[in-house]
RNA sequence: GGGCGGUUAGCUCAGCUGGUUAGAGCACUUGCUCGACAAGCAAGGGGUCGUUGGUUCGAAUCCAAUACUGCCCACCA
């Protein structure tokens, strides 16, 4: 135990210094132990190239509450942290910084030295997103921190890439792919955005070879890939052009001949019926291609510039040429009419460049197999999503997804374990460098692509706990619990290491996905970069500390829904966090030489410790049962209300008189039980709020072990003091009578009071009882039970609680008009209630349809706002009559 | 074109399997220099729960339709 603590709440003051001591203490270390349930998060590795946001801020802080959660409730909890290589992202930084350094491409540095480069940025600059996320307060086991580039995450990518091909799963073929000319890269379809824009049908003339009077009328949005046309398609049932079929067009400027074929492809109603079929540049006419074999011509470069098939505009940007060609057809006579649409155009994820489709050879991986695993364990529920809805989305995807291209034209990444014989052109796939080909011949280059970034994260699950070997990691913490996902990588991920641990591990990679939402600015914005709207976690942690911001982030989420980031909800997370430290600050301050054990304590407990502890029971199970649901945001939310409104409001408050007087052994058993109570209240927001609970947690007397090793607190059957919660809160009713009467009169003094108090039955028993809660709480100097003998005071104001009369009596200084007004008040919500409940009652179906408790209950209340409205009633008139 | 959300106090949002006087934070009003806390204390005001219809003894909660709004998916030449 410390010293006291100081007297305002800083975090600045002891977040770091906490998170050294867990650190030095291996208080995040999960190792086997076959005696204990292993609990497993993977976090989702950040891009190494990435900074903090808030987005990781409410990711991470969700898998770090249900880590140390677990951590509690004695589970071997392992939170395993890494970062991904981000193959495009990196290149592109490492690219970039190569040329204003040194004035060069990476093509005149060459792949060597790039990687060299690479992997010294990766040194220099890798680190600094895990060092931010220590910031939040992170328990992950960081002596297990992993790479995706790592010596066993490399090696777990080439055994399953090795293992899918020898399977047949992975092919290389000439498919049509998303090119992003930027990038100069191959795209997966999940890599490409589709939004809508503003674009123009263009109407161009094709005439007929045979007579070139006739012409079939062609939309386009794209007329430059018309270089790349090698047939025109029409519907068989088309009346309109069965005639033509078979025979020739001439494309206009090439002045090639071009097919008219009849496939099922083009929709009669839509546009002319007639399509120019471009094999090489379009997904669709792909398809129709390969069905009449047409000829497939690439008329673009890499870098989206036209190539020589494009004849004079060789060379030009695919825009200008558009530009210029539209011109040429028109002076040609060849353009018909321009028509202004909306339609979707493809832009890469990562630079926004429209992409280009494109004819390439690449990678793939067969997808069919690999989805249908995937579907099942969702459809047997062996895969849960938190919340269902998204699991629909999950399966739609699935159920339409196409075959993935794996291969990217970069070098940061897993280069493909493709080898390539030099002297008969043999391809080997391997886990090593091939020694001889079947030819004899020893000269072998490799695949020079790499592999899409995604390949390796699939495998994260599984590789980072040693996969391919067969480790006791593995044995023990596989499969994983839960994922923390945003619904923004599903698709790319979540997918993707389902299907992947299925195949391999023969398991899913984890039980539940938690999927969580977006983080918005205070409009409800996207966080962007462009936008310059984004708030830095970091410069909050350092406003506001770590605890309020991860707090702030825990009660504002609901599963699934976005946030809106509001600097009041901040403000309300720190102040909560500075109520917490000066009620436990009040605490310690009160304690006094040695405490008494709990069995001394528990015989002497007053009815208020007996409340508040039934109170705290209570919490713990509904706290608990809310966590286990993955309602954190309520958890949070009721943790926060017992503390502040019962412990702080009332609690602490009743206690008072009991620590300022003079029986030694009952302020002792008072401060036995504001310990105790607070030690449960660390506890359950300990997961939350972890720096401020491990430092108040430090000042308790007798606590030599952290609190993030302590244990959950768990809902005791034994402590159930009914009467004792039914009396405090009956007395809290009657402080808050008083008290009213107190605000609503604007005469009455502040200093103490009489009260004069009719009550009956149990309710007398527990006010004679309980006067001390009354006098000292609602400022009353003497209470005075109404009889034969003291009677109600005319000149006095009153309230009436439950089936209580309250009495204060003022003599000449009684405001009677603010009486009236509140006696007229409370008789008329009374009336309603009233109302309300007899109509109920006389429902005949209500009483014999409605199960007994009900109707019990609305007896009770009848009869309740019966004796209450006759009381208001019969003071009503005599403050009537007084007022004249 | 298909799918999924949201619509509750001035603002941002909670309200799980139908029964509470419909809640919180911020904002607002009034009063507090009383020994944890003004980042606070006490007492208040403010909502026909988007609209319509249905199921039910009873609907913010379940069903249907509708309006507005957001997001995701899709090969609309």
């Amino acid at each position: 135990m410390e010293k006291n603590l100081p007297k305002t709440y800083n975090p600045k003051e002891f977040e770091e210094k906490i998170y050294r001591m867990w650190e030095e203490n291996h208080c995040f270390k999960a190792e086997v132990d076959s005696d204990k349930k292993p609990f497993t998060i993977v976090m989702p590795p950040p891009n190494i190239t990435g900074q903090l946001h808030m987005g990781h801020a409410l990711d991470q802080t969700l898998q770090d509450v249900l880590t140390r959660w677990k951590r509690m409730q004695g589970f071997n909890a392992l939170w395993l942290p890494g970062s991904d290589h981000a193959s495009i992202a990196t290149e592109v930084k490492v690219a970039d910084k190569i040329r204003t350094e040194e004035g060069k491409t990476k093509e005149e540095i060459g792949r060597e030295e790039f990687l060299k480069r690479a992997w010294e940025w990766k040194k220099n600059y890798g680190g600094r997103i895990t060092d931010q996320i220590r910031k939040l307060g992170n328990s992950c086991d960081w002596e297990r921190e992993r790479f995706t580039m790592d010596e066993g995450c490399s090696k777990a990518v080439t055994e399953f890439f090795v293992r899918l091909y020898e399977k047949g799963l992975i092919y290389k073929g000439n498919r049509l792919i998303n090119w992003c000319p930027s990038c100069a890269t191959s795209i997966s379809d999940a890599e490409v955005e589709h939004e809508d824009k503003k674009g123009k049908y263009y109407y161009i003339k094709y005439p007929l070879a045979e007579n070139p009077e006739e012409h079939l009328s062609i939309a386009t949005t794209r007329p430059e890939t018309m270089f790349g046309d090698s047939g025109v398609a029409v519907h068989p049932d088309d009346e309109r052009y069965r005639h033509l079929v078979g025979k020739k067009v001439i494309l206009p400027i090439a002045n090639r001949e071009l097919e008219i074929v009849a496939d099922e492809y083009p929709d009669m109603e839509k546009g002319t019926g007639a399509v120019k079929i471009t094999p090489a540049h379009d997904p669709n006419d792909f398809l129709v291609g390969e069905r009449h074999g047409l000829e497939q011509i690439i008329c673009m470069n890499e870098d989206a510039t036209m190539n020589k098939n494009a004849g004079k505009y060789n060379g030009l940007d695919r825009y200008e040429c558009r530009k210029l060609l539209l011109k040429e057809l028109e002076e040609k006579g060849y353009l018909i009419k321009v028509e202004e649409t909306a339609h979707s155009v493809g832009a890469c994820y990562r630079c926004n460049t429209v992409i280009e489709p494109m004819l390439s050879e690449q990678w793939f991986v067969k997808m069919e197999e690999l989805a249908e695993a995937a579907i099942e364990v969702a459809k047997d529920g062996r895969l849960m999503h938190v919340p269902d809805r998204f699991e629909k989305i999950y399966l739609h995807w699935l159920e339409n997804i196409k075959d993935w291209c794996i291969s990217r034209q970069l070098w940061w990444g897993h280069r493909i374990p493709a080898y390539y014989c030099q002297d008969c052109g043999e391809v080997i796939v391997s886990r090593e460098f091939p020694q001889k080909c079947k030819c004899g011949g020893k000269d072998f280059k490799q695949d020079e692509d790499v592999l899409d970034t995604w390949f390796s994260s699939g495998l994260w699950p599984f590789s980072t706990l040693g996969w391919p070997e067969k480790t006791k990691d593995l044995e023990y913490f596989y499969p994983t619990d839960v994922l923390v996902t945003g619904y923004d990588i599903i698709f790319f991920w979540v997918v993707r290491m389902v299907f992947s641990a299925l195949e391999v591990m023969d398991e899913v990679p984890f039980k539940y996905v938690y999927v969580h939402g977006l983080v918005r600015d205070a409009q409800g914005r996207k966080m962007s970069k462009s936008l310059g709207n984004g708030v830095d976690p970091l410069e909050i942690i350092d406003q506001f500390g770590a605890d309020a911001l991860r707090f702030m982030l825990m009660t504002g989420i609901t599963p699934g829904n976005d946030i809106r980031f509001k600097t009041d909800k901040l403000e309300a997370s720190r102040n909560f966090a500075n109520k917490l430290w000066n009620a436990s600050r009040f605490v310690l301050m009160n304690i006094e030489g040695s405490l008494i054990s709990g069995e001394e304590a528990k015989i002497a407990y007053k009815d208020e410790d007996k409340w508040i502890l039934s109170r705290i029971n209570t919490i713990t199970e509904e706290v608990t049962a809310n966590m286990d649901k993955f309602e954190l945001g309520m958890a949070a939310q009721k943790t926060y209300d017992f503390i502040w409104n019962e412990y702080c409001d009332w609690y602490i408050e009743m206690v008072k008189s009991r620590l300022y007087g003079d029986d030694k052994n009952d302020k002792d058993v008072a401060i036995f039980v504001l310990i105790k109570v607070l030690k449960d209240m660390l506890k359950l927001l300990h997961p939350f709020m972890p720096f401020i609970t491990e430092e108040i947690w430090r000042h308790l007397p007798e606590e030599s072990s952290m609190l993030i090793k302590a244990s959950w607190p768990k809902y005791d059957k034994g402590i159930s003091f009914a009467a004792e919660v039914e009396k405090i809160e009956l007395m809290m009713e009657v402080i808050r009578g008083i008290r009213n009467i107190r605000a609503e009169a604007e005469t009455l003094p502040s200093k103490k009071l009489k009260a004069v108090i009719s009550a009956e039955g149990k309710a007398y028993e527990y006010i004679s009882s309980g006067e001390r809660y009354i006098k000292s709480l609602a400022n009353i100097s003497e209470i005075i039970f109404a009889d034969e003998k003291n009677q109600v005071p005319d000149d006095s104001m009153s309230a009436v609680v439950k089936s209580v009369e309250i009495y204060i009596p003022l003599d000449e200084l009684i405001d009677f008009k603010a009486e009236l007004e509140r006696l007229e008040k409370e008789e008329e919500r009374l009336k309603k209630e009233l109302e309300r409940v007899e109509i109920k009652l006389s429902n005949e179906s209500f009483i014999s349809k409605a199960p007994e408790k009900v109707v019990d209950s609305e007896k009770e209340k009848k009869k309740k706002y019966q004796d209450m409205l006759q009381k208001v009633s019969e003071r009503l008139k005599i403050v009537r009559k007084k007022i004249g």
